[in-house]
DNA sequence: TTTCGACCATTCAAGTAAAATAGTCGAATG
DNA sequence: CATTCGACTATTTTACTTGAATGGTCGAAA
């Protein structure tokens, strides 16, 4: 229907409005008035399209989610060796990451916070990524990319130890976003880390 | 004389006090008026031998962190090839991490408040922990244990990793000490990394 | 030299009132 | 019927106050 079409429109310009916004001042120093001006609608007009602020938010951050879902599954589709694979999915992670923070998701508190919003939603992530992971590293134990002794925990500790360095410069740049620097030289451990993991888990 | 030898006793007995208060309660939930009782003194008495509350922490972390520093000194010095040294660091590092948690010294706000009293002891140790490492990959590097292009860079990515599992984790048990299980899972973890890792950079 | 009672200064917790903001509803519009 | 919005309510946040708790000082005394 040419209905569903327009509402898919009109919420589509909300959650870019609302993504401009949230990317600069974070989810909550960002008001509905705010949003429904960039719009010009009124504020309750956004209530007939999202139920709450958080939805709105979470509309933003599934965007968000999808294209890093799609990124992920293209990886899988294509670039060769899982090496390969390995290497692309931290670049694709490293970039998703930098979104989150520039939407403002992620300071210390939003991702450390037990009862944040977005814990059901990086717990989802987690898993897609875990899946991910694991059919990357089962690949190369099928191909003799990799030998030793591969299994589920394999893919956990891979995953653990990507996160734990996002984690720790996390923790460094406690406020508003991180420095080029900073970025940097994550991405560099990341790929360091990605290497030596790499090389110990080879056939040999 | 025996005047030092008394104070250092005294000393050691606040200290004693102290960090059995601070391993129940954290730093900010002890008072000085506790301790004095504990000790049976007046809270101003505490302060002929300590300037600070501050202090008096700092002098139970720094017990602490001497006989980390003692412990990693005795790896570098015994326990023969570096893979094992490392094995062997990881396990002591596991262990401060523990004492820090039931010191209450660890909740996630002291560790990542930027302007946190420990920020400083934290910096100290982390050079230390460089340097002990760094001993070790060169040593590994010597002896033709280890190959792959060892540089500065090895040490500080392997401590990243560890300093990164364990800050995931407590980002996880965001309140009050972790349970068993979490520790053992880390342990593990980081026993399997440190594995992959070494395998990662061994001589071929 | 060491201890402590009495004191001061600062910090913290709880409460409160006012302002800001999320969210509702019924009427209006095309 | 689908959509919009002005005017309203309910909730949350914020700024501020205040009294109690606590860190820290000082001079006297043992």
């Amino acid at each position: 229907m040419a209905q569903e079409e327009n509402i898919k429109e009109k919420e589509l310009i909300i959650t870019e409005a609302a993504r401009k916004r949230f990317a600069h001042f974070g989810f909550s120093k960002v008001t509905m008035d705010e949003i429904a001006t960039d719009v010009e609608m009124g504020k309750a007009s956004l209530y007939y399209y999202f139920p709450t602020k958080e939805d709105l938010f979470k509309a933003v951050l599934a965007q968000e989610m999808n294209e890093l879902k799609r990124n992920i599954e293209t990886i899988l589709e294509e670039s060769g060796s899982a090496t390969n694979k390995l290497h692309q999915y931290v670049e694709q992670r490293m970039k998703f990451f930098q979104i989150l923070i520039n939407l403002g998701t992620l300071s210390i508190h939003s991702y450390f916070d037990p009862k944040s919003i977005f814990k059901k939603l990086f717990i989802d992530l987690e898993g897609v990524e875990l899946n991910l992971l694991r059919k990357i590293f089962d690949e190369g134990k099928k191909n003799k990319e990799f030998d030793r002794k591969i299994n589920d925990d394999t893919a956990v500790v891979f995953l653990h130890i990507i996160q734990g360095l996002r984690c720790r410069v996390l923790k460094q740049s406690s406020n508003q976003g991180i420095d080029n620097k900073t970025r940097e030289n994550l991405q560099n451990e990341m790929n360091f880390a990605t290497e030596i993991f790499i090389n110990g888990i080879k056939k040999r």
